[in-house]
DNA sequence: GACCGAATATGACAGCGGTCATAGTAGCGG
DNA sequence: CCGCTACTATGACCGCTGTCATATTCGGTC
């Protein structure tokens, strides 16, 4: 996640989507926010007059958009494309965040869900508009890999669905085997919905 | 999750995993909890010294207690043992409390994970044993079924990644289609890894 | 320079959070 | 009745949160 060195705007939608991945969406403070994009405290209300949930649905919508666009470019960097290789490449990227920086973060659709799904309508209506901008591109390159278009947007939830339990399970070990392990468990499934024929 | 009657302890105990599981650990409250158990507030810092870091680590490791059991239970319920059946009925669960109880609850273990798992190292280390709780029972089942043993701690694995991801989704698109579609989808493969020769 | 909107700066407020301190009650063995 | 322990009750404290209200500054344009 590389910082984008764009407007404050887009500074603090960003640093909200770091910070509710590390802390959660109610841990996680409009000052704080501020402070950590570098921007004044007074600009939180002229830039998200809809307060709180308007950053949060921002920052979810964010990371929908953003982990949709890492898709194509995992995609692009495969030698030759298999849906397991397309998994591994998403799981790999959870792997080489935790060796490299610890296991601090999650996934910031995955708290705004278990924060707000109850209480939060909006928010929770932001993070399934973000899992759906996430599985839409990788229900694409699965029928561009010779899957069947009906089976493509089952195997995307089921990558996905898999790839947020993997996380999860990691961040609470402080280990990334969950996520070696699923990626070895799944290829040959999703190796195996290619039609050959294709 | 039926209700446990037991001393007004216990009851806290459930009552925090409850409120846990729908709003996140954050946003629930102790006096929350204490009026959801119906217990005295005072009572709080009498059974819970170590304060709300506590209540919350016991009620994650309940929560893994009982996720434990409930495999021994679904197990004897099946007619004939196979671990898709068994997958199948892990997903019903949360089908049947969603279509009748509605979207608005999760897994405390995983919401622990989100909250905590950055800046409350104790409860992390809860939420890990939760985990590991809840994957010993379902790896022992698999081997019982004939999958090898070195392989059934690895299905465990994805099975409980990829229940926590489509619980996730579901939550989030108030739609239980992510569980079923996991479970349709890993069924040839849970079921292959039965070794019929045992 | 005057003007005006965008952007920023501060301060205050009301509410709630966990926690501590202290006092009170209930039940029971002596 | 005493004394003791388990449990309950209540109030206060401090810190923090989101939000609002109110200046103040800045950057251009006429």
């Amino acid at each position: 996640m590389a910082q984008a060195q764009r407007g404050p705007r887009e500074r603090m939608v960003f640093s909200a989507a770091q910070l509710i991945r590390r802390d959660g969406v109610t841990a996680t403070g409009m000052r704080e926010v501020a402070a950590h994009a570098g921007a004044p405290r007074g600009s939180l209300q002229h830039y998200f007059p809809g307060g709180k949930e308007q950053l949060v649905n921002e920052a979810v919508g964010w990371a929908g958009r953003y982990a949709g666009k890492r898709i194509a470019r995992f995609l692009a960097a495969l030698d030759e494309p298999s849906p397991s290789g397309l998994f591994a490449a998403m799981a790999r990227q959870w792997t080489d965040e935790y060796e490299t920086s610890g296991f601090d973060s999650g996934c910031p659709v995955a708290a705004a869900t278990v924060d707000c799904a109850a209480t939060g309508a909006a928010t929770r209506q932001a993070a399934a508009a973000a899992f759906a901008t996430w599985r839409a591109p990788l229900a694409e390159a699965l029928t561009d890999m010779g899957v069947p278009v009906a089976r493509a947007a089952s195997l995307a939830t089921l990558m996905i669905s898999t790839l947020e339990g993997a996380i999860l399970m990691a961040r609470a070990e402080r280990d990334v085997r969950p996520l070696t392990t699923v990626v070895r468990e799944l290829r040959p499934l999703l190796d195996a919905a290619v039609d050959p024929s294709a």
